[in-house]
DNA sequence: CACGAGACCTGTTCGC
DNA sequence: TGCGAACAGGTCTCGT
């Protein structure tokens, strides 16, 4: 589910004394930094990718969060001792709240604070992951650029595109490639730069990859202004949704020609694209 | 290396 | 109304 601007968006809301959590109560006495796991609630057990269940009370309990931070589509929590990672994957949502709320359905795991509020990771298809660890190289290091890094750039990216040959679409996807984009944004970063999903990275001429690359940065950004994109059941206070050009908009016309977009099949992926702005 | 199929999961929507 | 199929913001593993 979440991408970049959603996760990015998850963590602004933990960072930041904001009046708001992701999914759009109150977050309760404001940032999740320097609170203190006091013990921890296993609800559905293959959430905990590391450490095994029986080891993650020892190496969490006392920690205090110090950082928030996100790496790709990683929220990444830097503790006193050790690291604290999460992926959301498909349906995965976190919230901060008051010990006294209500839980909900598909709660799965549960960081209780000292302080009568909590963590929760909420994840309706299990998909969402957690991982404890000493080094967070070990779960994030083989991503790719940071697309919004300072490192990122138009003559990277042509170079990173024309040393493979894949259609772009699967590509872009892949995490060990560019850290962040998901279905959504990819579908949207091609339309805004003009290229067709299936187009062969390795056949881009550098205008094409400097409007590609304009075109991602400026896709996420907006994503990101907007908090994030709020879809399905599961809502989370973003507005990119209504902005969309042609993620969910097959059958609609194009904003740019009016021509219908289409939606196809690429990487086993639904894709949305218009035959007219986006010609093979 | 590139690519497709299948797995992991639950829920909603659509067609008959 | 009922019921199965298709689809959903992701990633991993396996086989060709």
């Amino acid at each position: 589910m979440p991408e970049l601007p959603e996760v990015e968006t998850i963590a602004r809301f933990l960072r930041n004394s904001t009046a708001f959590t992701s999914s759009g109560g109150s977050l309760a006495g404001g940032s999740v930094i320097g609170r203190v796991i006091r013990s921890v609630e296993l609800l559905w057990e293959r959430t905990l990718a590391e450490p095994l269940p029986a080891e993650v009370n020892t190496r969490l309990v006392g920690q205090e969060i110090r950082e928030v931070d996100r790496r790709g589509k990683f929220l990444v929590l830097e503790l006193s001792r050790g690291w604290l990672l999460f992926h959301l994957r498909m349906s995965g949502d976190i919230r901060v709240e008051q010990e006294s709320a209500t839980c909900l359905a598909h709660d799965r795991v549960i960081f209780h604070f000292g302080d009568d509020t909590r963590l929760v990771f909420n994840d309706t298809r299990k998909f969402g992951r957690i991982w404890a660890v000493d080094d967070p190289q070990s779960v994030v290091g083989g991503l790719g650029p940071e697309p919004l890094g300072n490192a990122f750039s138009a003559e990277l990216l042509h170079q990173m595109l024309r040393a493979r040959s894949r259609e772009l679409k699967p590509l872009l996807m892949d995490q060990a490639f560019l850290a962040g984009l998901g279905n959504i944004y990819t579908d949207e970063a091609l339309h805004r730069a003009g290229l067709h999903p299936r187009r062969r990275s390795s056949s881009l001429k550098m205008q094409e990859s400097e409007r590609l690359y304009q075109a991602i940065r400026e896709v996420l950004e907006e994503g990101i202004r907007r908090n994030g994109a709020s879809i399905d059941w599961v809502y989370r206070g973003g507005e990119f949704q209504n902005y969309f050009r042609v993620y969910q908009r097959q059958g609609q016309v194009c904003t740019t020609c009016g021509t219908k977009i289409e939606r196809i099949v690429v990487g086993q992926r639904g894709t949305r694209y218009c035959p007219k702005c986006q010609p093979l």
